[in-house]
DNA sequence: ACCTAACCGAGACGGTACGTCGCGTCTTCCC
DNA sequence: GGGAAGACGCGACGTACCGTCTCGGTTAGGT
């Protein structure tokens, strides 16, 4: 009845190998020196297997986005009961992220890849600003009476991950009161 | 008594004449499609005259944004009294500008070229955002008694441009309700 | 057994495409202004499938004359018997090659190219002084006992084809008693 | 009655300056690597100032192999009664002088000179192969009844100096013995 | 046990743009 | 008005990648 396919079926090796090396040369040299045949030599892979199951760089960086492979971590906020305590830390972890070493390049060459692959967009605010669980942090609040249930909160969560992308973009050097201020910008004064 | 310097001085026409010819394709074509030849061939100039200006693509969008070549308008926020009516308006207006036909092309482009460029990151949230004028609409609120004086005002204008740049980056679809949400999100609830 | 190559073998149809461009210029516009753009543009090729195969455009030159496209013809001297008449004769049909319309930018081209590339200049002074075939001719004379059996006979063909190539260099004008005299002077007087 | 001239005279300094560098470049790096810029730049001078005084790179070289900047030797054959031993001592100084470090650089380097500059050619043949004196000696061989009077004496120069300057085109190596051939194939054997 | 379609590596191909070099002209200031 | 400095429009250079294509070799179904 069905179609049946006749044939090897798509390597798992080559697409780890093509992954690994995507993730690993983004990592050193940014978005913008990866090239697909870099990929491909350092993969041991011809160009031909990487069209044949991505379309783009862009493609390629959202898949390892997707899969965890280009942040080990994951920015999550605590729930010690206190929101802004907590976002505060979030906050810092994230602003420590992009100051150091080479860590702007990586935010940029995310920005980068969003620019060229929309999905990539989609994908950032969510590994970068763990959206679902930072709105969770804010549901919790709003449980606690600290924030009002009147408050969009994925809006919220869009303009706290915003405020720092766009400090990213700007290169603006990051003081040590800067999470907090943004946190009293955002929620008002304590 | 100064140290003079013989020779030809920089030329003015050619000067203007780059400028214009990057501002022209920027917008008809966008970043990525903008080429240091393209540009040299539209402006009637040799490559090395931009070269020796200018050290890259970036540099080269980073200056007509400055001189404003890029937006005539500059989004700016009224003042009629009522903080958020007046915020609601100015998102709507940007958002707009973002949705338009080929409008999401230039600020990708603007946010790509930031990439390139730090300081076209910061020229564009003064741009787009309008920084300074937004500063004093809040500095107005502030007077009025709708703003408390302890929220840090940069950082209030960086979270609603923020908020807005990411929905870019992720293109996902503003319905109408969008910039209020983002005022109750950021302002709290009315 | 032997190491086995993979991919894409060398396209016989781009190689022949670019001598036929490269001889189709040379002819029509000389050495120095054949430009590798312009080779690449006339033989519908990448300039990198030139590069690929030739190092500079010497080299290319130097392909085409050993593959007999710049000169369909090749000077041989005839054999009648009589060493000067034949050489006063050969010696013509090369000067009047020199002479005539382009003729010198031919020449001078040839010597150009093969001040950029070794090999050019063994070829030329095989292929314009056709010196296996002289040589062959001098033999003759040697066997008809017109020329002394110890005149090295590679020298004697240098000598010929020298003194014509020097001519070239200066740019001297060639009168029609030129070749006689050339013979009479390295052959001595008849 | 007569038209004057106002304003400063052609600076000689600069004159000087100008051959010295390009003397002094064209020694060191060979023709194709000298530049009106590099010579300007060498002899701190302006370029206008170079083409205001000669047309082309091949001029200004012609210039130096005038004034003897190029060699400052000059290569003349003795005169001690034996012709034969005379040219062959001769031809050896041409072909060690072509052979040693750089000399076909500097061989090849005129030959594209007189590439791009017909009185390059000409003045070539009389720097390199003396032809004045190398005519003189000659002569003097026909007084002492050595060379048939009825031999064309500049074409036998040229014979010589042109199969050598073919073998440097060709850049064969030269053995001991090449000198003594080539007069045996010119002259015919002792 | 073939057959054969789809996979794989390698890499040649026609292109586009890059950033650099050198050309010959033009412009400015100084002597 | 000559000369230094050097900016200008221009054209070619040789390189880097793009995305497509063409090879032989390798694997699995299907028959």
């Amino acid at each position: 009845m069905s179609e049946h396919r006749r044939g090897p079926v798509r390597s798992e090796a080559a697409r780890v190998a093509i992954l690994d090396a995507t993730a690993r040369l983004f990592a050193a040299r940014g978005y913008d020196h990866l090239t697909m045949e870099g990929i491909a030599a350092e993969a041991h892979v011809g160009k031909q297997t990487i069209y044949r199951w991505w379309p783009s760089k862009g493609a390629l960086v959202a898949d390892c986005l997707l899969e965890g492979r280009l942040f080990p971590e994951g920015f999550s906020p605590a729930d010690t009961g206190d929101l802004r305590a907590d976002l505060i830390a979030w906050l810092r972890g994230i602003l420590a992220f992009v100051d150091r070493e080479g860590g702007d390049t990586m935010v940029h060459s995310l920005i980068a890849a969003a620019g060229d692959h929309p999905s990539v967009g989609a994908r950032l605010s969510e590994q970068l600003g763990a959206n679902p669980l930072l709105r969770a942090r804010f549901e919790s609040a709003v449980a606690a009476g600290q924030l009002s249930p009147d408050r969009p909160l994925d809006e919220l969560g869009d303009a706290f991950v915003g405020a720092v992308v766009l400090r990213a973009l700007g290169r603006a050097p990051t003081d040590a009161a800067a999470a907090a201020r943004l946190v009293n910008a955002v929620l008002g004064p304590a």
